[in-house]
Parts: C-alpha cells; structure tokens; sequence
DNA sequence: AGCCTTTGACCTTTT
DNA sequence: CAAAAGGTCAAAGGC
C-alpha cells in the first residue's frame, strides 16, 4: 500500500470502467427501467433485454448491436453510452423478465460499467485466442490478429480498468495451445498475460458439470508463476477467499509509483489463472525492460498494450509507439474498444470524470461488482447462467466456440436485413441451441446467444494438429454463421483496416 | 538490501 | 443497525 496510494477506496471513488455501447436509443429504451434505483444483476439483464416486442429478444440484441457497432463515432463514447443507460438502467422498469425463450438472464457479464468479458463455459477460449487460422498461423498475418486480440483483450481491460476474463471450460485446451503455441520468452510474456487462457473457475464450475473440464490440459502449461505477469510488475497486497468461489482471490498492485492500477487474480487449485480482474489504468508505460518478465512480450503482446490501447484517450501518451506494429495496429484498429473501454475505474478517476462519466461511479462500480457477483453467484454449479458477452472487434473470433452446430433454422428480423440464424449443437444427446444475429448496420458484428449447456466436452479437432494449431483448430467449430463472421473479421484485420467498432456478441446460457 | 509474498487483522462496503 | 463479504494494511519472513 505503501506504494501508491490509490485514493481513496478503490471502490468509492472510482467509477468503473465501462463497456460501452453507443447511447442508442433502442440501447436506451432496453436499459430504461425507470426506477433509478441501482440494478442488480439479473435486472440489469432484464433490463438489457426488456423489450416490449415479442421479438424483442431479436431486436434488442440487434439493435444491441446496431448499437454498439453502428457507429464508430460512436463508440468512442461509448463506455458513457453505457453511462447514460446505466443511470438509466435502473432497472425497474423492466426489470422484468427478461425472457429469452426459455432462458433468464441470471448472470450477465455485461460489463456495462465496467468493461468485463466474460467468456460463456460454452464458449472456448481458444475461440478467443484462435481464431481459426489465427493460431495455427500464430506468426502469420493472422497469428498477429490473435496476439492482438489477446492484447486488445487485456488491454481493454486494463483500459476498462476493469475487466474480467473467464474462460470456459474449453480454455484449458485452448490455453495449452495457446501455450504451446507460444513457448517462448517472448510468448512467455503472452501466456501471462494472457493467462486468461484457463478456465474461468466460475464457468468451470458451472461447466464442471459440462465436464470439459476434464480436457484441461496440464495446468502447468498455462499456469503462470505471476498471473500477473503482463508486462507490468505488480505487488500482491492480499489473498482473500472469496466467498462464491472455492479459488482464492489475490490482490495486485502496480508496482509503479503513483499507479493506481490493481488486479485481483484468481486462481484454481492447481495454479491456473481463472479469473483477473484489472482496475484502474496506468498512468506509465510498461516497464520497459521487465527484468522478471520473461521476455515479455515484446511490446507486441503487451497486456498494458492493452491498456494502452484501452486507455489511449487518458494514457494516451504512454501509448506504446511502437510495439510493433501489432499493438498499433491493434490499437488503431480498436480504438473503439478503447475508447470505449477506456474508462476505468480507479486510474481513470480523474479522467473519467473528466470524461464525464463519472457520476455513478459508486454506482457503476457497485454495479459492477453486481454484474461479477451475480456471475459468480450464478456461476454456480448449480447452472449456468445466461451470459452476456460483450467483445470488441478482435473477440471476433470468439465465435468459434469449439463445439459443432448445425443450423437448423433461420430467420429475419425486421429491422435487420440480416437473418439472424438457429444452430443446435450436434453432438446426440446435447440440447444447446445457439442463435447468431448480426447486427444491422455491421454484418461483422454479431450477436450469439446461446441456450443450455453442452453436457458435452468441446469435440475434438477434426484436423489434428499440433499444439498450436491444434487447439485452435480443435476449438474451432464448424459453424457456418461463425466462420462467416469469422472470416469477416479475419478479412478486417487482415486489413487492419476495418475497425469494426465494437462487437457485441451476447451469450447466454442457461441450464436448462 | 531491496523487493515480494504471506497472512492475520482491520476497515469499508454491501445486504 | 448489524452481519457478512470484500478489500486493504502492515508486520514478518523469504528470496
């Protein structure tokens, strides 16, 4: 503590970072519940989705989308987009149900104020980090998405100053590969800061159920000694157990004097990294030569990179020049995310305020605490828990949930030109049902909502493959809609042209 | 010597 | 207002 002293309590005064979605008015409506009071969880869910229409389910999420890719414009606003809504959101108004077929919202990881990813047990985390093709050819043009994603990913939520990443249960294997695929020092640096790659205790436990845990690969391969190890250096500061989850929670703080950047990081039994939570923004660039961290990551793969990204509007100095082209690149190519992304929490303080965000700091944070105890609540065992994802433009790839579907029906929505489409994982005895929208005003994004829980593990990869590509190539799934997107994405960052805004990808789940 | 982790206690926030 | 949970402090010890 001694260190830097963050203000006041962390919680108190900083707002939480928020993901935003452009203050559309459909995005409005759904979050306009009326009562101010501060939602929950399931409300904000409810909320979230409330909608009048029957259809509404379809609609929110396209006009989530519209929304939220609509305009890039927008998006630089966005994380106050969330702002207003959230205010807004209170809940109450809707609160109602939402209903989703047969689904309830319990869990939303909608980082609304706070930036928070959650990727759904039945998404696989090699979906995030492959990206079909992406790994396999992790030193192609495409390896260099994925490494962008995954410092995007961090990035954004070190630029959210909050984020958390869980991964489902696949990630275990997508994490080895990722592990695999990145064995080196320099990698090195990735694989820690990405530790994301392991299994979201939470999802894991829900998903336990779902048994992919047994495909966990060796923690030892992703386990990193310094879950913390994301090119900053970091002092643990506590170690709690923290009542929803069996995994202790350890406490981080940026070494760096007057950061106020925290990280809680949780970690499963055998060491693997399942949950990390950033707060805050850094207010310096990486250190520079991380003597600990092993090669970190060449700047390409900065987590701050990340950060950096996220927090361009307030750190924007400290943006790394030049991490290779990939974080620029990245950076440029998610400004969105960032911007968005960038409010944070504690680091942002000032500049969220001076965003304007702030207000509800309190607020947003508390919300956000919601959001993640609803989570982990909800997380459970018991079930899982409707999950919504929100994923920047470089989470494209997270569509690739590993499991195989098939489509079995397709619809179109009005106000969307684009059909929003019915899978149904084909695994014999597996009820999961999946439902991919693609948001009207951007194709790229895509909204997936997912029903059930796959009582499956992930399907193994057709195409054999080696460790690296293995795992993305395993967790790549054969969904159409999804490799389309895919493409899509892989298109736009080829290109890195494309800034997709943001992409809102909105999973749930739901046991039955 | 410096830095980091550990850990029990204390403080703050939430319910 | 009280209890519970979360988060932080700070001394002690290790590397």
């Amino acid at each position: 503590m001694a260190d830097n002293k963050p203000p006041p309590p962390p919680s108190s005064s900083k707002p939480p970072p928020s993901i935003t979605l452009p203050p559309r008015s459909s995005i409005e409506n759904l979050f306009t519940g009326g009562a101010g009071a501060s939602p929950g969880p399931m409300t904000l869910v409810s909320s979230f989705f409330a909608e009048n229409d029957p259809d509404n389910d379809c609609r929110s999420f396209s006009q989530l989308l519209a929304g939220a890719t609509s305009s890039p414009a927008a998006v630089p606003n966005v994380s106050r987009g969330f702002t207003g809504p959230a205010e807004s959101m209170g809940g109450g108004g809707g609160s109602g149900e939402f209903v989703f077929q047969q689904s309830r919202p319990a869990g939303l990881a909608v980082s609304q104020s706070q930036g928070m990813f959650t990727i759904p047990p039945g998404l696989s985390p090699a979906s995030l980090l492959d990206s079909p093709g992406f790994f396999s050819s992790s030193q192609g043009p495409f390896g260099t998405s994925h490494q962008q994603m995954l410092a995007q990913i961090t990035a954004q939520a070190q630029a959210q100053g909050q984020m958390q990443i869980q991964y489902p249960s696949l990630s275990a294997a997508s994490a080895s590969s990722f592990a695999q695929l990145h064995p080196h020092p320099s990698n090195a640096s990735l694989q820690q800061r990405i530790p994301p790659p392991q299994p979201d205790p939470k999802i894991m436990k829900e998903s336990s159920d779902i048994s992919l845990a047994d495909q966990r690969p060796q923690p030892s391969n992703f386990t990193v000694d310094k879950p913390t190890d994301d090119g900053y250096n970091w002092r643990k500061y506590g170690q709690k157990q923290v009542k929803g989850s069996e995994f202790p929670r350890s406490y981080y703080k940026c070494t760096h004097p007057n950061c106020p950047v925290k990280k809680k990081v949780e970690r499963s039994l055998d060491g693997q990294i399942t949950e990390i939570i950033y707060k805050g923004q850094h207010n310096h660039p990486p250190p520079s030569k991380r003597t600990k961290d092993t090669g970190n990551a060449n700047g390409t793969m900065n987590p701050h990179g990340s950060s950096e990204f996220g927090t361009e509007g307030q750190m924007g100095n400290l943006n790394r020049p030049k991490e290779g082209g990939h974080l620029q690149e990245s950076s440029q190519v998610t400004p969105e995310h960032v911007s968005g992304s960038s409010d944070s929490e504690e680091a942002g303080d000032a500049e969220t305020k001076a965003d304007g965000r702030d207000e509800d700091e309190p607020e947003s944070k508390r919300r956000n605490i919601e959001v993640q105890n609803a989570e982990q609540a909800s997380s459970h065992r018991t079930v899982t828990e409707p999950r919504i994802i929100v994923q920047t433009t470089s989470e494209v790839d997270l569509l690739d949930d590993g499991y195989r579907w098939r489509k079995y029906g397709q619809k179109v929505v009005k106000g969307n030109p684009y059909p929003r489409s019915y899978y149904k994982c084909t695994t014999p005895g597996c009820n999961v049902r999946k439902h991919v929208e693609r948001a009207a005003s951007d194709p790229k994004a895509v909204i997936t909502t997912y029903e059930g829980k796959h009582n499956h593990d992930v399907p193994a990869a057709k195409t054999s493959s080696h460790s690296t590509a293995s795992a993305a190539s395993q967790l790549r799934p054969q969904n159409p809609v999804v490799d389309r997107s895919m493409a899509d994405r892989r298109t736009e960052f080829g290109n890195n042209e494309q800034q997709p805004v943001a992409l809102l990808r909105f999973k749930e789940e739901q046991i039955t």
